[in-house]
DNA sequence: CCTCCTACTTAGACTAGTATCAGTAGTGTG
DNA sequence: CACACTACTGATACTAGTCTAAGTAGGAGG
């Protein structure tokens, strides 16, 4: 006694030392991080756990990125690079038409649910990352918008604000982001059960909805 | 050097006692706990911090919850007891009718942007707190529902579902609780700038458009 | 006034984490 | 092959936090 006491440094030496590029270590390290990041939020990133999870010491991670701090910003940057570059591949999947809005809605939805994305959206926008990200979601926008004006003029209805898009798409993103996150809460709040099936059809209540306020048939 | 270093502890020694009773003061230090985890998140739950800000010890603090955690537990039953308090005081503002769906969206959104309960909602739905606060909702659902009946009754259109009014207000809470977690960012993703106005704008697109959902006139 | 109860304090043990530093060992290059 | 560069280790310092134990003081009831 009083000397396992020494704490988690001391056990496991670990293996042989293996020697990464210093590009690789850090992406190496801050995939491990943004896995704990969109898992269980950023006080769950913590360096000695990532350091021992790849099976490095705690001192390599602090050399790849000098503090807990450089590594967060660092995260920050990456976290915010890989939330756009799955939006994108999802809005890639589109066929442009507000049609297909359900696919695209539940691809939405599988980054923000599935991957954990949901937790790290969160964290960025606390954090207040303003500059990087912005304006992802005009693609959509843009295709709404112009649909909504083509059945205007069509129908001789008033010319539609765009607006109106932009606050739609907002909503899908709101609330798709904060199903995960707190929809048990809120569908229990109205008395309904809280399981796979219930979220789906919420899911698509909801985009059945948005689409049929933006396009009236 | 070296003595300063005894920490915390050391500095500011606590002004002349004051006894509380038990009561008086589990209600001061939940409170305090609570302001702390509707700003800041519950890893702002400290005991030494919340001690010191009312002027007591942290082995106060120990002495009525136990421990951290018994803190938190005991913070958990308070945080959703005035989350259910908030809601009700609000809900009984109402006078029934879905046509002040206005005011009480106004209502709903005030507690989870101005009263840090989004957080907190937030923070109980990830603990899992599924027993309590369920149903909360559910006059708004059955008078909205109630008015949607009347209304096909009258029209002779086919019985809407309550499953609707149920999604409907479930997307409400969901939504003006987002908002002030992750409002900034997703306005900023379909380029809508991020202040007040936009926000108000916002709530009052989303009310209107959830009514005109359910109640087509 | 005495006495008991208990809310509270002070001191400090213990833990988990971040950060630093001197040295060690892969690796690419002349 | 030798050299320099740097990714990485191991030990250790330091900090911030939780929790405990022993004692202190305010207040209520006899």
């Amino acid at each position: 006694m009083g000397d396992t006491a020494t704490s988690a440094r001391t056990r496991n030496p670990l293996p042989h030392r293996v020697r990464r590029s210093a590009d690789q270590a850090r992406r190496t390290i801050l995939a491990v991080a943004e896995k704990h990041l969109a898992n269980d939020g950023p006080d769950a990133v913590r360096v000695q756990v990532i350091a021992r999870e790849i099976g490095i010491s705690d001192a390599a991670v602090h050399h790849h990125f000098g503090s807990r701090q450089g590594l967060l910003e660092a995260l920050m940057r990456h976290a915010a690079r890989s939330l756009r570059t799955e939006t994108e591949s999802v809005l890639a999947d589109w066929n442009g038409k507000p049609s297909g809005l359900h696919r695209i809605a539940d691809g939405i939805a599988t980054i923000y649910a599935d991957r954990g994305y949901a937790r790290l959206a969160l964290w960025l926008s606390q954090e207040g990352w303003e500059s990087r990200g912005s304006g992802i979601f005009q693609p959509l926008v843009d295709a709404v918008h112009r649909t909504r004006l083509e059945q205007a003029r069509h129908n001789g209805r008033v010319r539609p604000k765009r607006e109106d898009a932009q606050f739609a798409v907002a909503t899908l993103n709101l609330a798709l982001a904060a199903d995960p996150l707190m929809g048990s809460g809120f569908l229990r709040s109205v008395e309904l059960p809280d399981d796979r099936d219930t979220r789906a059809r919420f899911r698509r209540w909801l985009v059945r909805t948005l689409v049929s306020v933006l396009l009236p048939s």
